[in-house]
DNA sequence: TCAATTTCTGAAATCGATTTCAGAGTTAGG
DNA sequence: CCTAACTCTGAAATCGATTTCAGAAATTGA
């Protein structure tokens, strides 16, 4: 009566070829057929064909449950990052997957949409399923996070900046230096008049934090530092940088150059800007970080900075796979930015401190 | 003298705390302790909450592989798409992530590059991996792929198009219908000369192909059947959308309408149209395919058509959760795309025809 | 030709959690 | 007060592949 409903019969509807069933066929035991798969060479060739007709006549696959359960390794590695809406991510993400996969490895993809908790969370979940190693992003991570990692015994690292605290390893850029130099070469171009657009609402974003210090200091050590109108926050969408642009140039309307903290910003500037017949970069300099595809061609072509991305991705695999075998790996590894210099930035119109002329007390 | 070498001693360093140490510390048997965390509710309330805080004081986690192995079912779906790179995709995958996640499921991520001999690989490695559900993109795939999928009992849905062959389910949008819409529409405007920009190079790009094909039915429909050299074929990045529209303006000097089978290929030939010199809309409409981002904020917003990416990735996440629940499922799921009419299109320059006056035989 | 190696294969233990089966303990009914 | 009917817990089998250990077969050398 209290029978179980009549759903799904239990596993798969095929009984599931079994290394047994090989063993059977080919008149072999279990231990040579696992032998044959796992260590080839040292079969004897003939048998090793013969076991290999069969298992291919069968369609086995090794079940990788049993497979993880008597080795205590999974081969799969997790990735937890902000969003994937972030072409900087995709790419890094797809680069770490190319590169585990011609390793073996197959990688969990989750996202935590800047949300600390939902990274926690997410991670609870992945080490449950066992990974092997685990690649997160940032360097602002809970104290919770770190220890759960460390009673997992899970090898870490996290992506997209230089360093992290908790002894965490990364492999990245220097955020802050990277705008430090965006801002300095400003300058040098002879403006004076900044405005920073940075999105920095998500309470996790250590990278634009950082990036957004980065201007600030090279600003502070010009004597030129910002007033907090002068600093625009924003999230991470085209629409906000417009509205950002729109807001700092109502405040300060005789900014010359606007350094945003992601491309994204700097096309939603760019935008802006043009809608309100402000001349790029005749009145004003923008510049971007990241170099997304479409920095290259916009009209004009956004200078900003080039984070190498799949570089990254790439690195943080290999990383894993020599950490998981227990081969010694470097603390750290930071990777060169590069200042793409385009059309979007230029001097301030007419020479040295121009705009002083327009608008403020004309001295 | 034939050691092994001394890396990682095993799997974990720390010996993993077991079911059996949590019974040991509890006083109770392994038996009582799964219970307590898979039906606690048949386990005395007093005793459930002392094992419980065993668990907790050890921070015990089950191991996920030996769960697997024993229930047949390992919580976990598998992805692949051609690339991440397009935000299309990522929001795809993002949607279904979150979806998955929400019901205890982990998602497994692979690219194809748009190549199905990868693809395949990547579906093996998954099949291997013991997923109990697997995503596609598209409505072409091997024979070989769908009988490996048929072999391994997995249920599988394919998204993107509305409808693929091999008896595979699929939850996505009419492309060939939205861009014989499109197209409709521009004829409506009174444009006669055309010419279309499609992303097939990669051969298993169906979607492109299907919008390419809608796009040549409608104007065969209409008696202007496109010339071959009036497709110009493109990978999908932005900077073969800009030597595309060269090309096909080369060509056909007098084309005052050309449809891109994606915002890419399009926003690449609206940066070109501006560098030529050419209005948009005024002596060109252009129309792209996605709706990304970007495109609302182009100068001019760009028309084109919206892709319901989340509710894809959701709709493929709910249908996989079913199918493997052994809920009942439905056969395919076709969702509305939108058309966005923005200012990227108009009629053509003086009313209807007017091109004719300017080049061919003036009648 | 026989013994000593060397090479290869099979039986069986093992990984850790789940679940059936049966028994111990408890409560209710006679 | 004793048996019947439950409720709850524990012992042991099980999932499928890997690997150790030992023995069988083949090879080499004398």
């Amino acid at each position: 009566m209290d029978k179980k409903p009549v759903i799904a019969p239990k596993g798969r509807q095929q009984p599931r070829v079994k290394i047994e069933d090989v063993a059977r066929k080919a008149n072999v035991s279990p231990a040579t057929v696992s032998r044959v798969l796992n260590h080839p060479d040292i079969v004897r060739p003939e048998l090793r064909d013969r076991v290999m007709r069969h298992i291919n006549d069968l369609a086995y696959t090794r079940d990788s449950a049993a497979r993880a359960l008597k080795s205590g390794r999974m081969r799969t590695v997790g990735v937890i990052v902000p969003t994937l809406a972030l072409g900087i991510f995709a790419e890094g993400v797809e680069a770490l997957q190319n590169r585990l996969s011609e390793s073996g490895y197959t990688l969990f993809i989750a996202n935590s949409q800047y949300d600390q908790r939902r990274e926690l969370q997410e991670l609870q979940s992945l080490i449950e399923r066992g990974i092997d190693g685990i690649v997160l992003v940032g360097a602002s991570h809970g104290r919770e996070l770190r220890s759960l990692i460390e009673q997992a015994g899970v090898p870490v690292i996290t992506t997209y900046v230089a360093k992290a605290g908790g002894g965490i390893p990364a492999i990245g850029i220097d955020n802050e230096s990277a705008t430090r130099e965006m801002t300095e070469y400003l300058l040098r171009l002879g403006h004076v008049r900044f405005g920073a657009i940075a999105n920095v609402v998500a309470a996790s974003n250590d990278r634009s934090r950082a990036r957004l210090e980065g201007i600030q200091r090279a600003l502070s050590d010009a004597g030129l530092a910002l007033k907090p109108t002068q600093i625009v926050k924003a999230d991470y969408s085209l629409a906000q940088g417009r509205s950002a642009l729109r807001q700092l140039l109502t405040d300060h309307p005789d900014t010359t150059a606007v350094i945003c903290t992601t491309d994204t910003l700097a096309i939603g500037a760019m935008a802006e800007a043009r809608k309100m017949g402000l001349a790029v970069p005749a009145t004003l300099s923008i510049t971007g970080f990241d170099d997304v595809e479409l920095a290259a061609q916009m009209d004009p072509p956004l200078t900003t900075v080039s984070v190498p991305a799949a570089e990254i991705g790439r690195g943080a695999a290999d990383y894993l796979i020599n950490a998981i075998a227990g081969s010694p790996v470097p603390r750290s590894v930071v990777l060169p930015y590069r200042l793409v210099m385009r059309s979007s930035s230029a001097p301030p119109r007419s020479g040295v401190r121009p705009a002083r002329r327009g608008r403020r007390r004309d001295h």
